[in-house]
DNA sequence: ACATTAAGTGATT
DNA sequence: AATCACTTAATGT
């Protein structure tokens, strides 16, 4: 977390990202009341339990949010990127409740973070916010609806190979750096089965390997 | 050279 | 598919 980048580069951000979605007034309220922030790769913006005092929005990278049980153990829930925000945040913050969810950055990320308070004035104020909001939650249900049934219907080695796109898709490049523990992390398996059928696919010819990398032939 | 961390393997449940 | 108990390989100091 590093200190915020000059103001025109936030307005830029907010019109880049937010832009087309937001009525003007909104706009200029966003840039007054938010605060742009920087993370970098692993770093956490949100742990379970914490206090949410503002609800982040995605302007640059991209966020994966995971559930944790009380071993500790993580299960990868869906992702956020640029111009979209967290459904679970807002639920906390309206309800001035604690996060559920953690919400890790997979690269370096600038994010915006809005105070609690403006949530509800401007659900009242502003169409376009409370659209946005609306929208928001309907993507993020049906992420993980999409991650429920993955689980439920597909083998484990499917349910990989989905991962593995994914993450690519979202990095924007076909070359992983995930240690194996990490992709078991995310998928609340084990490393020595992740490595398995991370050996059949490189068999296969789905993928390549090499220490910390993993290289995907084709999307 | 040694310690640490990542990845591979066979056996067992 | 998970876990155990090692082994081997790659990296950092």
């Amino acid at each position: 977390m590093t200190n915020s980048p000059s103001s025109s580069i936030k307005k830029k951000l907010i019109l880049d990202q937010l832009g087309f979605l937001l009525e003007e007034a909104l706009l200029e309220e966003i840039y007054l009341n938010s605060q742009l922030k920087e993370f970098k790769l692993d770093d956490e913006i949100i742990h379970p339990g914490d206090d949410l005092l503002a609800i982040p929005i995605v302007l640059e990278g991209s966020i994966k949010v995971s559930r944790e049980n009380s071993a500790g153990e993580e299960l990868l829930l869906y992702y956020i990127e640029g111009g979209d925000t967290c459904a679970m945040t807002l639920q906390c913050c309206t309800q001035k409740s604690t996060s559920e969810i953690r919400a890790t950055c997979m690269e370096d990320a600038i994010v915006l973070m809005i105070p609690r308070d403006m949530m509800g004035i401007w659900m009242n104020k502003y169409k376009s916010w409370r659209e946005f909001i609306l929208q928001s939650y309907h993507t993020r249900m049906m992420e993980m609806m999409e991650t429920i049934d993955a689980i439920a219907f597909m083998r484990l080695d499917e349910r990989l190979l989905k991962y593995l796109k994914d993450q690519a898709k979202l990095l924007g490049t076909l070359e992983l750096q995930h240690t194996h523990q990490q992709i078991a992390d995310d998928l609340h398996s084990s490393r020595v089965v992740i490595s398995r059928l991370l050996k059949q696919l490189e068999v296969s010819g789905t993928i390549r390997m090499m220490r910390n990398r993993i290289f995907l032939n084709e999307l």
